[in-house]
RNA sequence: GCCCGCUUAGCUCAGUGGUAGAGCACACGCUUCACACGCGUGGGGUCGUAGGUUCAAGUCCUACAGCGGGCACCA
C-alpha cells in the first residue's frame, strides 16, 4: 500500500463530504432507533449577502463537534442550515449592481422588476457561504436547507405579525424613531451604534419675554434650536424657579415658548436649562409629551432643514445650518461661548451615517409583553441555560428587564412586506392575505402597506418557522422542537437570541433552545477586532488552505468561549498533530497483515501485557474524558485529552512498545502457526486503539479520521451505531459508535506501573543526555530496588526498557554494593534507584554537583511539606486523606533525598 | 455613573482550595527501519499590587492599578 509520509488535507478534504451528503449521513432520516432522542440545533443563519468569516468558522466547528457527536451517540440528530434575507445589505449590494451594469436606480426599474432581481441575485450569486459551509465539514441537513423569504417562513411571519395585532401587541401609530438619512429607513435601537465623538458645547441665551434677562442654554445641536417648542428647568432649582410658567422668546424664529419644570433635567448639567426640540431628540420627545409641547419638525428625511426651520434655513443640510445658526447668535450677541466636549454619536449601525431622531408613523411590537415570559423563565428556572453562565445570564435578564417597543416597520423593498392593507378613507385591515383583507374591508380598492420588517423580525422565528411553525402538527416540529442548543456571538443576544425565547414561548409554550452557548470574540495579533473596515480580518478559507481544515477546526474548537488573538503557530501545531495521526495510521498499516479491527484484546485483561492493560485504561478514560468535556461545552479540555491520549500515550509509548511485537519477521523468514497468530493479534491491538481513537476525534477531525478509518482493516458497516446499521449507506466513521468508557478497563495499577516504566525510561534518556553518550553508543543499567515485587515489575518491561533507553543490559538487584563507583545515578518511585556504569566517562565533581542539586531541589520540597506536617493546626482541621497523602510525601522525598546523599557518598569514596 | 470580564513562562492560552501546566518559541543532542509537520533531553513563573478569610489561596473575599466589554446618561 502506498501511503505519502506526509498528510495532504486537501485530498481528504476533496472525498468524502460530497458522499456523506448524496448518501443522506446528515439527515435525521439516517436514524432508524424509533426511540433514540432527539438532538437538533438550528443554526445562526448568515447573511445571503455574506462569505464565511473567523466568527462563522468559529461557531460552525462548534455546532459541529456538537452535531457530529451526539449522531455518533445515537441521538436523532439534525443540524438545520438557512440564511437570512438580510434586508438591508442585501437591497444595498443589488442596488450597487443595478448602478454599475445599468446606470440605474432601484426606483427606475420598479418595485416589482426591483424585487425580482433581487432573487435573480439570490439565485446566483447568494448562499456563497451554503458553499464554503461544506468546505468546513459542516455535517447539516441540506435538505432541509431554509432561506428567511421562502414562502412557508413568509406565511409564519405574516401569522406572527397577524396574532400580535389581533392581541394589540402590534400598533402603528407615531413615535420617535431613528432615521437614517442615508438608507432613508426607520431603524430600531439595536441596530444603531453609540461612538464617543470629540465635538462642542454651545451656550446659548433667550431672552425672556418683557425683561432684559436671559436665559442660557447648552446644546450640542445648535440648529435644532429652531424647532425648540420650550425650555425646561429642574423643579427644586432655586435659580430657576421665579421663570416656570414665564415666557421666552427663541431667537432668530421669534416664537413664544414656555419654560417648564420637569424632573428630567438635572441641575448640575450645563446650565441647569434645557432648549426642548420634541421632533428632533427622544427625551426631549417623552418631555413634550408629558408638558403637551408642540412638535416642529425642522430637518426632514434627508437630513435638510424643512419650510418649518424658516426660509433662510430650508434646504441646508443640517451641518450647513448648525454653522448658520451659530453664526446668527454670534451676530446678536445670543452665544454666550462654545466650549470642546466630548459627547456620543448615534450612527447607523450599517452605513455609518449620523442618525437623526424623528417623528414619524411606523408599526411598533410592545416587546415587555412578549419579554414576559422568558423573564420568568430565567428568572425562576435559570432557563434557557447560559454558557459560560456569567456573564451571560444576567446581561440577558437585565435585557428583558427593560423591554421598550420595538420599531418594526423598513422603508425598504426587500423584505416581508407588511401585512396591512389600507381603503381609500386609510382604514387598516391586517390580514393573513390580501383576500382576507378584502372580506374584511368589505372592498377590493385596498392597498398594501409600502413598508416591509424589520429583517430580525423573521428571524425572531427561525427555530420554529424552519420546523414547520405555523403548522403544529409538523412532524419536525414535534420531534426537534425545542432545539438543543444555540451557538452564537454575543452581540445578538438582544437582537436574537431573546426574542426567540419569547416567539417560542408565546406560540410554543416552550423555550426555543435548552442551552446557549456564547462563542468568544477572535481578535488579531494585535488585540483588535477584526473587520473588513480595518482590514485586519483573517480569512479562514486560507487557513484552511495553508494548514488544513481539521487542524483549523481543533483550533477554532478550543477556543471556544474564549476571547483569543488568532495566532497561526496554534494551527500549524495542530495541523503537525494532523499529521501525527497521519503518520501513526501509516506506520499500523504498513504493519497490518493478518490485523483486523476490534480483534487482539480476546481474554481476560489480567491475562494481557502491561502496556497492553495501560494503553486500554487510558483510551477508556479519554474517552469518559472527553464525552463529559464536550456535553459540558468544555471544548477545550476535549482537544487537550484527545491531543495527549494520541501523540503522548499512544505514538510515544503504545507504539513504540508494540514495535517488538508488531514488526514481526525478517523477510523471508518462516513464522509458526503460534508466532503468526500473536503477530496478527499485536498488530490488531494497535489497529484497534487507532480506530477508537479515530472515532473519538472525528467529531472535531471529521477528513483526516474518515480518510483513515476507511483504510483500516476490518471496518465496515458492522462497526455503525446500532441506529445506522440498516441505513442505505457506505460504511463511514461519522455513523460508527462514539466509543463508551469502560469503568471496568480503566486500571490504576496499570498507569501506576507503567508510569514507574516510563519514570526509569526518562532518567535513563536524562542521563545519556547529561553526560553526553552518543546515540548509537550502548550502555548497561542496574535497578536497584529492596522491594522485591518492584523489581519483577521492571524485570517484566526489561525488553520494552532496553530498546527505548538503548541499553545493553539490564540488571536487578537489592544490593547497592554491586554497583561501581564510576557510576551515573538517579532516584526513582518506590524506593527505587538507577545506576549506569560508566568507566572512565564519569567525571566525579560533576556527577556529585549534579547530584547535589538534585538534593537541594528536594531537601527544599521536603522543608515545605514538614513544615505543614508540623503544624499542628493543618493536624486537626485538615481532612486525614489529605495528611495522609502529605505524610506518603514526606516519606518518598525523605527517601529520595536519603538515597540522593548514599549515591554522593559512593561518588566520594 | 452602574455592572461585568481579564491580568499565570518570551508569545497564545489552560488551571476544579491541597506538589504551577500545554502548545509555540529557546538551548543541547539525534538521518533510532510511522513521522525533521519528527525523536530525546533541558532551561524558563515570588500566578497584576496590597490586604483579608482559611490548617492551606493562582483558585474564595475586599480595595487598588492596567486592559477590554456591556448598560444608562450625555441637553
Amino acid at each position: 500500500m502506498e501511503i505519502p509520509k506526509t498528510y495532504d488535507p486537501k485530498q481528504a478534504e476533496e472525498s468524502h463530504y460530497a458522499r456523506w451528503e448524496r448518501e443522506g449521513c446528515f439527515a435525521p432520516e439516517v436514524n432508524a432507533d424509533a426511540d433514540a432522542p432527539a438532538y437538533s440545533i438550528a443554526i445562526p443563519p448568515p447573511n445571503v449577502t455574506g462569505s464565511l468569516h473567523m466568527g462563522h468558522a468559529l461557531q460552525h466547528s462548534i455546532m459541529d463537534v456538537l452535531t457530529r457527536y451526539h449522531r455518533m451517540r445515537g441521538f436523532r440528530t439534525l443540524w438545520l442550515p438557512g440564511t437570512d434575507h438580510a434586508g438591508i445589505s442585501t437591497q444595498i449590494v443589488v442596488e450597487r449592481q443595478l448602478k454599475k451594469e445599468e446606470n440605474q436606480t432601484r426606483h427606475d426599474v420598479g418595485r416589482d422588476e426591483f424585487i425580482r432581481r433581487v432573487w435573480e441575485w439570490k439565485e446566483q450569486y447568494g448562499g456563497e457561504i451554503t458553499r464554503q459551509m461544506r468546505r468546513e465539514g459542516a455535517s447539516v441537513d441540506w435538505s432541509r436547507e431554509r432561506f428567511t423569504m421562502d414562502e412557508h417562513l413568509s406565511r409564519a411571519v405574516r401569522e406572527f405579525f397577524v396574532r400580535c395585532y389581533e392581541e394589540g401587541l402590534i400598533y402603528r401609530g407615531p413615535g420617535m424613531i431613528n432615521w437614517c438619512p442615508k438608507d432613508q429607513t426607520a431603524l430600531s435601537d439595536l441596530e444603531v451604534d453609540k461612538e464617543s465623538q470629540a465635538g462642542k458645547l454651545y451656550y446659548l441665551q433667550y431672552p425672556l419675554k418683557g425683561s432684559d434677562r436671559r436665559v442660557t442654554v447648552a446644546t450640542t445641536r445648535p440648529e435644532t434650536m429652531l424647532g425648540d417648542t420650550a425650555v425646561a428647568v429642574n423643579p427644586n432649582d432655586e435659580r430657576y424657579a421665579e421663570l416656570v410658567g414665564r415666557t421666552l422668546i427663541l431667537p432668530i424664529v421669534g416664537r413664544e415658548i414656555p419654560v417648564v419644570a420637569d424632573e428630567f433635567v438635572e441641575r448640575e448639567f450645563g446650565t441647569g436649562a434645557v432648549k426642548v426640540t420634541p421632533a428632533h431628540d427622544p427625551n426631549d420627545y417623552a418631555l413634550g409629551k408629558r408638558h403637551d409641547l408642540a412638535q416642529v419638525q425642522v430637518i426632514d428625511q434627508h437630513a435638510r432643514m424643512t419650510r418649518e426651520a424658516g426660509a433662510e434655513f430650508e434646504g441646508l443640510d443640517r451641518y450647513e445650518a448648525r454653522e448658520r445658526v451659530v453664526e446668527k447668535f454670534e451676530e446678536s450677541g445670543l452665544l454666550e461661548k462654545v466650549v470642546d466636549y466630548e459627547f456620543a454619536i448615534t450612527k447607523c449601525g450599517r452605513c455609518r451615517t449620523v442618525i437623526e431622531p424623528l417623528i414619524s408613523t411606523q408599526w411598533f411590537l410592545k416587546q415587555s409583553e412578549l419579554g414576559r415570559a422568558p423573564l420568568e423563565l430565567i428568572r425562576e428556572r435559570h432557563e434557557p441555560r447560559f454558557v459560560p453562565e456569567n456573564p451571560y445570564e444576567k446581561v440577558y435578564t437585565n435585557w428583558l428587564e427593560n423591554l421598550y417597543d420595538w420599531t418594526l416597520s423598513r422603508q425598504l423593498w426587500w423584505g416581508h412586506r407588511i401585512p396591512a392593507w389600507y381603503d381609500e378613507k386609510g382604514n387598516v385591515y391586517v390580514a393573513r392575505n390580501e383576500e382576507d383583507a378584502r372580506r374584511a374591508a368589505g372592498t377590493d380598492k385596498l392597498e398594501q402597506d409600502p413598508d416591509v420588517l424589520d429583517t430580525w423580525f423573521s428571524s425572531a422565528l427561525w427555530p420554529i418557522s424552519t420546523l414547520g411553525w405555523p403548522d403544529e402538527d409538523s412532524a419536525d416540529l414535534q420531534t426537534f422542537y425545542p432545539t438543543s442548543v444555540l451557538v452564537t456571538a454575543r452581540d445578538i443576544i438582544f437582537l436574537w437570541v431573546s426574542r426567540m425565547m419569547m416567539t417560542g414561548m408565546k406560540f410554543r409554550g416552550e423555550k426555543a433552545f435548552d442551552d446557549v452557548f456564547i462563542t468568544g470574540t477572535i481578535f488579531d495579533k494585535h488585540g483588535q477586532r477584526m473587520s473588513k473596515m480595518k482590514g485586519n480580518g483573517i480569512n479562514p478559507l486560507d487557513v484552511f488552505d495553508k494548514y488544513g481544515v481539521d487542524a483549523t477546526r481543533l483550533v477554532l474548537a478550543s477556543m471556544g468561549s474564549t476571547d483569543t488573538r488568532w495566532n497561526d503557530n496554534q494551527v500549524e501545531s495542530y495541523r503537525n498533530f494532523a499529521n501525527k495521526i497521519w503518520n501513526a495510521a501509516r506506520f499500523c498499516l504498513l504493519n497490518s497483515e493478518g490485523a483486523q479491527v476490534g480483534k487482539g484484546f480476546e481474554g481476560e485483561p489480567a491475562t494481557w501485557s502491561l502496556h497492553d492493560r495501560w494503553i486500554v485504561s487510558r483510551l477508556n478514560k479519554t474517552a469518559r474524558e472527553v464525552s463529559a468535556a464536550i456535553e459540558g461545552y468544555q471544548f477545550h479540555e476535549a482537544v487537550y485529552a484527545l491531543y495527549h491520549f494520541f501523540w503522548d500515550d499512544f505514538c510515544d509509548w503504545y507504539i513504540e512498545f508494540s514495535k517488538e511485537e508488531v514488526l514481526g519477521a525478517v523477510a523471508g523468514e518462516q513464522l509458526s502457526d503460534a508466532a503468526t497468530e500473536s503477530l496478527s493479534a499485536a498488530r490488531s491491538r494497535v489497529v484497534t486503539i487507532l480506530e477508537q481513537s479515530l472515532r473519538l476525534l472525528h467529531p472535531f477531525m471529521p477528513f483526516i479520521t474518515e480518510e483513515l478509518w476507511l483504510r483500516l482493516p476490518g471496518v465496515g458497516a458492522d462497526l455503525m451505531h446500532r441506529a445506522y446499521r440498516s441505513a442505505d449507506v457506505s460504511p463511514t466513521i461519522m455513523l460508527a459508535e462514539y466509543p463508551r468508557a469502560d469503568a471496568a478497563l480503566i486500571d490504576e495499577q496499570a498507569e501506576a506501573e507503567m508510569q514507574a516504566v516510563v519514570e526509569l525510561v526518562s532518567r535513563l534518556r536524562n542521563i545519556r543526555n547529561e553526560l553526553g553518550i552518543k546515540p548509537g553508543e550502548s550502555i548497561n543499567a542496574v535497578v536497584i530496588a529492596d522491594d522485591e515485587s518492584l523489581r519483577d515489575k521492571f524485570g517484566a518491561s526489561s525488553g520494552y526498557i532496553m530498546r527505548l533507553a538503548r541499553l545493553e543490559s539490564l540488571r536487578m538487584t537489592s544490593d547497592r554494593n554491586e554497583v561501581p563507583r564510576a557510576s551515573a545515578r538517579a532516584v526513582l518511585a518506590g524506593g527505587a534507584e538507577v545506576a549506569v556504569p560508566l568507566e572512565g566517562l564519569i567525571d566525579f565533581e560533576q556527577e556529585r554537583a549534579r547530584i547535589t542539586r538534585e538534593r537541594e531541589k528536594q531537601e527544599k520540597e521536603l522543608q515545605k511539606v514538614e513544615a505543614q506536617l508540623s503544624n499542628p493546626q493543618f493536624i486537626a482541621r485538615a481532612p486525614a486523606e489529605k495528611v495522609e497523602e502529605l505524610r506518603q510525601r514526606a516519606a518518598d522525598v525523605g527517601q529520595r533525598i536519603k538515597a540522593l546523599g548514599e549515591m554522593l557518598e559512593a561518588l566520594s569514596e
